[in-house]
RNA sequence: GGUCUGGUAGCUCAGCUGGAUAGAGCAACGCCCUUCUAAGGCGUGGGUCAAGAGUUCGAAUCUCUUCCGGAUCACCA
């Protein structure tokens, strides 16, 4: 049982004794001190205020007393309106430190043979254009979310499921086909992906031209959409795609070919990895089965056309489209059948989507029509709907142009890292190759700790005019603490100084740093926390408070000069917990932190 | 129009399961390296928590109304 767990339940049993009043403990309201108030830990006392009939200076007092009498740890107390401050025994902040020391998997839970599998699918890509900014806030919020989910004792399963087929695909075939003059990575020394993109701009150009044309001859813009020849000739693509055409299908699986190359060197730059791809020309088929299944057991209808829907409006939705009139299948289609094949791959005991929330929609209807299909964990399934990354002028749009390119935006994070570096001149001992180790480390690390640090359900604003800090809350300050503490603690082992294990817990230590101990011991109710909120931004703010607070008591504090050798082993103890802390918490949301910079 | 969602300092964001005087960073100004890494520390200024009403001992936080943004309601994905 923790000190607040004790702590409640000895207030309940207080206040049932003193007042009569019976509460449940985790009713209580038990929260950390504010800086300016002596204490460590805080009961708040107007609850009980009534039961009382006293004030709430008086009733706080008798709490207090009675706190202090049952349980050792209460070393004093003092009572502020009606705040109950309570300090806790400095015995107690040096053992405690000694735990967390000693535990090399602080914060986190032992993933068990039996634990629960949650599969998390992240990233989905379409193969028509390269990764944006909008994707990375997918790919780290996606890798950080299964560290916290293992951290927490899941198994965890990282899936993509790549959309390499469908109408959009066949659109930048079709100009590449057409205006492409044989271009290939090779000869242009464009990354494929970037490559396949260009063609997709090329693609939306020239609609938009033929559509312009038509309605100049009178014909409406919903018409001119429908009519225009470039996208009659794409849907024909499609429909050879479905139908097996040898040179649609050879065209296709090339510059697929190209993405897939240009994906891996984004997606290895970036830090993320899957355990299993999803492609979706390989579940769509299914889709289309299920979707006949249901078509037979009258979970779904035909039109006059010969298109497929499903009425929703029982559920207080619209029609839903699942086949077209010409038999091709949509996003839907393809998502029932991905969901099937998953569910047959693995024991899933929770299927999470990390998918933006312009999706909550298509989400919704999935898991409806899921449990229509009879399958009894379409409803349970999560759709971890994150916010857009938006630019000042609103959202970002491939066709237009206005994305901020992921490789880019990457390469000028480090490139910016890389300058720094120079100026500050803390390097210049390092071979070449350490230098790009730790200047890509940090790089990444402002440009990771940028996004993750955000409440992620919020839409958030990248002005690609100001470069991402590096001074302040950001990811190398929390890298710069941690390098810090590491190069006193080479230091400290290069002088011979032991400090494994605190003997002396007599030593009288300051606020300060009891205050870092309980902060530490705080580090697993965060990543706990963060498991159930689906939040990275808990881990980084939490990192970030603690760093603050350590950089402080590295400026007042003087570890290796310290005399008393029973208080520097303590300071020593006290740093190498928290550099542990930060790797782990920094480790969690994807980011490395090294050993100097 | 229906549904969902957001509005906190000049800017970017915390705080939101109700608790003490609403916090950080950036930007501005000032101070601190003969001392374990100054990518650091300290200080100053900066707020009608969109507006109004309600619930409460107590509201940025909960409820309602209004205003202003955003998303979605596709034979796009």
């Amino acid at each position: 049982m923790n000190l607040e767990t004790k702590l409640e339940t000895l207030v309940a049993k207080a206040v049932e004794s003193l007042y009569g009043l019976k509460i449940v403990p985790n009713q209580i309201q038990l929260q950390k001190t504010k800086r300016e108030f002596e204490g460590d830990l805080t009961v708040v006392i107007f609850p009980f205020v009534k039961a009382a009939r006293k004030s709430p200076e008086q009733t706080g007092q008798e709490i207090g007393a009675y706190l202090q009498e049952n349980n050792p740890l209460v070393s004093s107390f003092n009572v502020i309106k009606g705040f109950l401050n309570l300090s806790i025994r400095q015995n107690y902040w040096l053992e405690t430190l000694n735990e967390i020391h000693e535990n090399n998997e602080f914060g986190k839970t032992v993933v068990t043979d039996d634990a629960k599998l949650m599969m998390i699918e992240y990233s989905s890509p379409n193969t028509n254009k390269p990764l944006h900014l909008g994707h990375i806030r997918n790919n780290l919020l996606g890798h950080s979310i299964a560290e916290i989910q293992k951290a927490n004792g899941w198994k965890v399963v990282k899936t993509n499921i790549v959309n390499d087929r469908g109408i959009h695909i066949c659109k930048s075939m079709l100009a590449w086909k057409l205006f492409g003059n044989g271009e290939t990575p090779e000869s242009t020394g464009l990354k494929g992906d970037h490559l396949v993109g260009k063609y997709y701009v090329v693609f939306d150009k020239a609609y938009k031209a033929e559509i312009a044309t038509l309605m100049e001859k009178g014909i409406t813009e919903e018409d001119a959409k429908k009519t225009a020849p470039l996208i009659l000739e794409a849907q024909k693509m499609l429909l050879a795609w479905e139908n097996n055409d040898a040179d649609v299908r050879h065209l296709w699986e090339t510059m697929n070919g190209w993405v897939y190359a240009g994906f891996d060197k984004t997606y290895k730059q970036l830090g993320v990895s899957f355990d299993k791809i999803y492609y979706e020309s390989e579940t769509y088929l299914e889709g289309k089965e299920k979707v006949e299944k249901g078509l037979a057991s009258g979970a779904f209808y035909h039109r006059e056309d010969g298109s497929v829907w499903a009425n929703l409006t029982g559920d207080g939705l619209d029609e839903k489209l699942l086949l077209r009139a010409d038999g091709t299948s949509v996003y839907m289609t393809q998502d029932i059948g991905t969901a099937k094949l998953r569910y047959d791959d693995y024991p899933i005991n929770k299927m999470v989507y990390v998918v933006g929330n312009e999706q909550n929609y298509h989400f919704q209807v999935l898991a409806i029509l899921l449990d229509k299909l009879d399958f009894e964990w379409g409803k349970d399934l999560v759709h971890f709907s994150y916010g857009m990354v938006e630019l000042p002028e609103g959202k970002m749009k491939s066709r237009e142009g206005t994305v901020v390119d992921a490789d880019d935006l990457m390469d000028e994070m480090i490139q910016i890292a890389r300058e720094t570096s120079k100026e500050l001149g803390k390097l210049n001992n390092c071979t070449p190759v350490e230098i790009e180790t730790i200047v890509r480390m940090v790089g990444l690390g402002s440009l990771k700790y940028y996004i993750l640090k955000v409440d992620p359900r919020k839409s958030m604003t990248f002005n690609p005019k100001e470069s991402i800090d590096f001074n302040g809350n950001t990811g190398p300050f929390i890298q710069y603490t941690h390098a810090r503490i590491k190069s006193v603690l080479r230091k400290a082992n290069e002088q011979g100084i032991v400090f494994k294990h605190l003997d002396n817990k007599q030593i009288a230590i300051t606020k300060k740093e009891c205050y870092l101990i309980q902060l530490l011991s705080e580090f697993p109710s965060v990543v706990k926390l963060a498991g159930e909120e689906f939040s990275p931004a808990l881990i980084a703010n939490y990192i970030y408070e603690l760093v603050k607070e350590f950089n402080q008591f590295y400026h007042d504090f003087t570890i290796l000069k310290e005399e008393n050798p029973h208080l520097k082993q303590f300071r020593l103890v006290l740093s190498e917990s928290t550099a542990s802390v930060i790797k782990t918490g920094m480790g969690l949301l994807g980011i490395d932190v090294p050993e100097r910079m």
